[in-house]
DNA sequence: TTTTTTAGTGAACAAGTGTTGACTTTAACT
DNA sequence: AGTTAAAGTCAACACTTGTTCACTAAAAAA
């Protein structure tokens, strides 16, 4: 019954410094600039801690970098495993689709803030950690396309192909998402609305393709 | 015939130290960070001029970027005009305007990677000058496609969405491309070859869409 | 030719950077 | 309870950063 109290210039903070710099270095991404340009100094000021003892939990800033892009991308692709779940293949499909997309993104906006600026701005290493990530994408969608029975004549290059119009846009618009407010609810339901009638497009000319 | 030699610890340059300044800040961009995380002192570095010297040609380095994306896009600009002008709508208009557009991204490979890497990573400023030129185009875009004889019964919001879509994935395949080596031929017509793909499977849509 | 404007230099500043090493406190293990 | 390992602090280092000021060379204007 003595320990809980009387800490004066020790905190007891037990394993959770490693979180409050992720959570400092993501928040100045948000407000800031992008992670690239993120100095160890200031990270660790908004952690509340000694720029030190930044050391005791990564080598590196690049190593902060990873790991939030490995949080990243592991929440995001439990996340597409369970929209994929969700929609049986039907009218309403891409509609359902975009919006639980959509609605993720908004949730994990400092996330996806994160990983759109440093698509191009990052260091080589983040950069392409990155792109592969994308293309696992553009490859699991080709194979789920492939599953329908209205496109199984198609060659795995025209599907491969198709895939990619269709991350590329919802990479697009996701951006686009990204520079609108928070609050700004409108914008939002404008771009969702967009890339529904786009991908609709899209698969108007699925249809009509003769490889 | 006595004032071309005997400069010695000052150079002649007479106004070009300002294109140096420029050439310098694309020049490491291109091999090395976006041009937000440049410091003043490195440009002039590279420039080969002392770090005061720079103030002569620029307020700031914010201005500088300015002046460098206003070149981008100026040169760009006309670039689209003789691209719209050489290309009627005939069979093979994707096939060539694509050519000319990617070569002249290979042509340009500085001021594209420059803008390519301050669309999400640079100063509020910046990112606004950059959407608002994108905007542009595809207005112009759309109102391109809405002098076709079959588009002229889609509505206004309908060919900015088309118009969207094809700006959109133009603009991914561009980023695509800059991540290549510039040795990497094979791989440019790889990209080449998918632009133009996507781009008739979206006018393929097109021509089916019913408002 | 003399004068004035423009465009370069160099030294110095206050502030911020990453990283080191030697300590100290807390939590965990025996 | 005593020991050890993990996680924090503090002071100091060598360097880079943006910006100032006074000065000087060259080019342009008179």
């Amino acid at each position: 019954m003595s320990k809980e109290s009387s800490s004066r210039s020790r905190k007891p903070k037990r394993g959770q410094t490693r979180e409050a710099l992720m959570e400092a270095a993501l928040d100045l991404v948000v407000k800031k600039a992008p992670f690239s340009s993120l100095s160890l100094r200031e990270v660790t000021k908004r952690a509340g801690v000694v720029p030190t003892a930044f050391y005791r939990h990564f080598t590196d800033m690049s190593a902060l970098g990873l790991t939030l892009l490995d949080e990243s991308f592991r929440t995001l692709r439990q996340m597409m495993r369970q929209v994929r779940q969700e929609n049986q293949p039907n009218e309403n499909m891409l509609r359902g689709s975009m919006e639980t997309y959509f609605n993720y993104v908004r949730e994990n906006r400092a996330h996806f803030l994160f990983v759109a600026k440093e698509l191009f701005g990052g260091t080589p290493t983040m950069r392409n950690a990155i792109r592969r990530e994308i293309r696992m994408f553009t490859n699991e969608l080709a194979m789920d396309m492939a599953r329908f029975p209205f496109l199984n004549h198609l060659s795995a290059e025209d599907l491969q192909m198709m895939a990619g119009l269709v991350v590329n846009n919802v990479t697009a618009l996701t951006q686009e998402m990204l520079e609108l407010e928070e609050s700004d609810t409108f914008g939002q339901q404008e771009v969702l609305g967009t890339a529904e009638k786009q991908l609709r497009l899209i698969f108007l000319g699925v249809g009509q393709w003769k490889s």
